[in-house]
DNA sequence: TTGATATTCACCCATGGGGGTGAATATATG
DNA sequence: CATATATTCACCCCCATGGGTGAATATCAA
């Protein structure tokens, strides 16, 4: 919960590989191969990218015979959005003009939910 | 606005020490000289991380004469919130738990701003 | 048992990043 | 002008990291 966790989600989040998975894993759970095949780089990279991505637990592993198989299991980015919810004020306003970006890339997501960055925003005001 | 910002962005800030300069320039402006004395890093490190905000985005200078004073311009980071906000119902719950640590974290924030990790949470629930 | 498939382990390589030091540059100030 | 202060530049060092390859390990299937 301190700040070693935050710079381990941070940092494992920091790399666009390891986002691409992530927003891979938002569609369905994969096994490692099956990732590794959707992404330009070597199974062993995408290997160690899901190394990265458990140590921070952000994805979890279940192993069920010679399978991998990985999920989701986003909850750590709380604490990264915690940290970043202190600085609201100043992205508020941006991140008006960014929901456009994030209703445009959520397709899986275009029911009731989408006003999340909306009631994010005017939750903050003051 | 795409990937090489949020690249940006998040490795800037995966760092604690440049988490702590992000934090300690919400309380006040301060030029590269005073931000060294309070860190326990040499003059020349903070001038270079200082560098990598700026180019995050995430800090602004404005030299006046030999003093560059530094502040907080945390838009960018609204960018990053919103990629997260994809993951929204992985952390909601988990936001609640760490509101408690925000709040306690954000002493300079104890007013009517207080409720803003609830606002967040309410605001998205389905 | 033998062979195929899934994943990791043990390395190698190149790059970048965080930290440091000492010199250069620019601006104040006596 | 001479000197002190503020900041950066040019390096150096070390280690972490992303990428790769080839071998080991484990499990499935014939």
């Amino acid at each position: 919960m301190g700040e070693y966790q935050l710079d381990t989600v941070l940092s494992a989040v920091a790399d666009p590989t390891r986002r691409a998975i992530l927003d891979r894993l938002r569609v369905s759970d994969a096994r490692v191969t099956e990732l590794a095949r959707e992404f330009p780089i070597s199974l062993n990279s995408t290997s160690k990218h899901i190394k990265v991505l458990e140590r921070a637990q952000l994805v979890e592993r279940h192993v069920r015979g010679r399978d991998h198989v990985l999920s989701l299991r986003a909850e750590a980015l709380g604490e990264a959005v915690a940290w970043m919810t202190q600085y609201r004020e100043f992205w508020e306003q941006r991140l008006a003009a960014l929901e456009a970006f994030v209703l445009a890339d959520a397709d899986s997501d275009v029911d009731g939910d989408t006003d999340a960055v909306a009631g994010t925003t005017s939750g903050a005001e003051r």
